[in-house]
DNA sequence: TAGAGGATTGAT
DNA sequence: TCAATCCTCTAC
């Protein structure tokens, strides 16, 4: 299991970068599943894309401005579920959103909860790797140290491996939108499509 | 308290 | 290209 104090370091985007490979687990509703990260996007209070931009708290997001190793989850569209870890010191407000998983462990049962019969289809993306993982609000403020979620360590991502480019659906936040802070891995099937 | 909009997805 | 869908935030 991943310490808290991988989480707690100032630099998110550092952090977002080294989470690729490794892996989350979840045992919701008693049944263990497990992908390797292969896609996330760091958020900092410092630029306009982040919910917590400008110290700004909220009820929403509030989590995120808990030291770091805490399970961000917040509804998007009315529809979706986006899981982010909370990262840096308390009172901060950084975080760094999971766009992409490789399934692991309990595909069946992560193909039975997003309704889809290819393991391809599973994690496509931010909202529907949730849903495959189990990922509610009810998570939200979760403590990724056991329990029913937390990370493991995997196989570490190669220099060559690894592509960094723009984020993803916030053109609102103007300049900040260009940051090269979405992490992938290269020619990886299961990095979303933008 | 009303109104606008969103870190998405899938069908057209 | 656009609707689904509902919670959250902002302004009045």
């Amino acid at each position: 299991m991943i310490p808290p104090e991988f989480y707690q370091r100032k630099n998110t985007v550092t952090i977002a970068r080294q989470l690729l490979g490794k892996v989350l687990v979840t045992t919701i509703g008693g049944y263990l599943t497990a992908g390797r990260i292969v896609e996330t996007e760091a958020y900092s209070h410092r630029e306009r894309g982040c919910h917590a931009f400008g110290n700004r708290m909220t009820p929403r997001n509030k989590v995120m401005f808990e030291v770091g190793g805490h399970a961000y989850v917040y509804r998007c569209y009315g529809i979706h579920h986006l899981f982010n870890v909370v990262t840096n010191s308390s009172g901060t407000g950084d975080a760094v959103l999971i766009r992409a998983l490789q399934p692991i462990e309990g595909i069946d049962r992560m193909m039975e909860r997003a309704g889809v019969d290819l393991p391809k289809r599973i994690t496509s993306g931010p909202g529907k790797l949730s849903k495959a993982m189990g990922i509610t609000q009810e998570l939200n403020g979760a403590w990724l140290q056991g329990g029913k979620v937390w990370l493991e360590e995997g196989s570490p991502i190669g220099r060559s491996a690894l592509a960094a480019s723009a984020r993803v659906g916030i053109d609102y936040a103007g300049e900040d939108a260009r940051l090269p802070w979405r992490f992938t891995v290269r020619n990886n099937t299961w990095v979303s499509k933008p």
